[in-house]
DNA sequence: ACGGAAGTTTAGACCGATCTAAACTTCCGT
DNA sequence: ACGGAAGTTTAGATCGGTCTAAACTTCCGT
């Protein structure tokens, strides 16, 4: 009754540049343990130089730790707008593809822009209208209004054992391309397949999809993450 | 084939801000032959003299006419933005209220800042799911791709003549808490009504609708749009 | 026809976000 | 243990959009 960080009052200056950070942030946090300038600076498409100020910009808002020379991590509150950013962004891939005919691989676009300017009110509607999801449509989970965030299968398709019965959970790309073209392979969430074999040395792995068979590269492999599916096709 | 202006391709720099600033001055210029600096500042709540520091920008890039101390008015392609923002906004009005269950009162404010993000696929999207609309949920017409604006009746409830069969076709409101209020009376786009009383000297209207009395300001009544509805309750 | 009020524009400042160029750290390899 | 490359921060500029304060127009009423 008395914590539970009620930042809907709060935000206050929170512009989408500073939203744009603290998703970044949180992305990297969760593939490295250091988030360097450098790599905030790649991501944003934007000069170290201007990470650096936002850095200190953030820090002043207690949205993130900042050492200079050493990293940045959120702070409890970064991590919450962060949060709610990309609960943002994934309620709006999902409606997109639900309700408006849109294919998955076109939907981050639209998101991007979106997530910042979605108030309270369209947010909570679109959720009640799709029935408050947890995944959205590349099978990401959806934080959930406490940021509590789902946790989904962590086995990528290179690494799974053979000749299993299998089914797609996530993709973990958002490139268009890419993505048309492991719809085209039919590998989408809930999809089920088995690997086939597995090339030495990081090679292609076989799999077969209902009667097709396809060769796949590893690194693109590594982006669809599975589980396995005991019995019945579902 | 040649002409056409292709604004899709060209914008680069139109921001958020100056498309406010272009359907401000759009739709002060049919309330009112001059436009001038203050009246502008007024609506968007800024001081003059930013208006003055846009209108240049905006004289520059084309968008307007400027004469300073005397006004502005927009240039073709100016109005062509405008009516491109009004689209959006009115496209996005009837949307949320028809596919997420808003209000008429609530939507203004989400539509004021979603019809500077809304992409030309959303927006085409949008408008197909709706059956390529020509009116928002308060009666306002949404212009066509091609820049046409469907025009509506200009009879306001408050010279429409006594004891005829009436048809409200326009609210020209955006305030929330009026809108509700004039919703409560039963006095939405499509609604049938008469006049039953006009009091002297701009006094307040009495009109029936179904078997309910209403009393009506004048200034109210005069924001309502109507027409003659001839026969049979539709 | 002219003085003053109302309206408008200029001058200069600020803020957020970015950039380039120059200075400063860190850390690795010899 | 130290020199240099890679990474990072500082300094200072720019741009869009806004502000205040001061100067300038316009125009109305006498």
């Amino acid at each position: 009754m008395a914590k539970a960080v009620a930042r809907k009052q709060l935000p206050a200056g929170i512009t989408p540049v500073i939203e744009d950070y603290l998703k970044t942030i949180y992305f990297m946090a969760q593939e490295q343990a250091q988030v360097k300038t450098t790599d905030v600076a790649k991501r944003l498409r934007v000069k170290p130089s201007s990470v650096t100020a936002m850095l200190k910009t953030l820090a002043d808002l207690k949205l993130v730790e900042y050492r200079p020379y050493y990293g940045v991590a959120l702070t409890p509150l970064g991590n919450q707008i962060a949060l709610e950013v990309i609960r943002h962004h994934r309620l709006i891939e999902l409606y997109l593809v639900k309700a408006l005919g849109f294919s998955w691989d076109e939907v981050h676009e639209e998101a991007e822009v979106l997530e910042h300017v979605l108030s309270e009110k369209l947010e909570a509607r679109i959720a009640a209208h799709l029935g408050d999801p947890t995944l959205d449509p590349h099978g990401d989970p959806i934080p959930a209004l406490d940021g509590t965030l789902p946790e989904t299968a962590t086995m990528t398709l290179a690494d799974a054992p053979l000749r299993k019965r299998l089914r797609v959970v996530r993709v973990r790309d958002q490139d268009a391309e890419r993505l048309r073209y492991i719809a085209t392979l039919g590998l989408v969430p809930g999809a089920h397949l088995r690997l086939i074999e597995r090339a030495p040395f990081e090679g292609p792995i076989t799999v077969r999809i209902g009667k097709r068979v396809h060769a796949l590269d590893s690194r693109l492999a590594r982006t669809i993450l599975v589980e396995e599916a005991p019995r019945h096709p579902s």
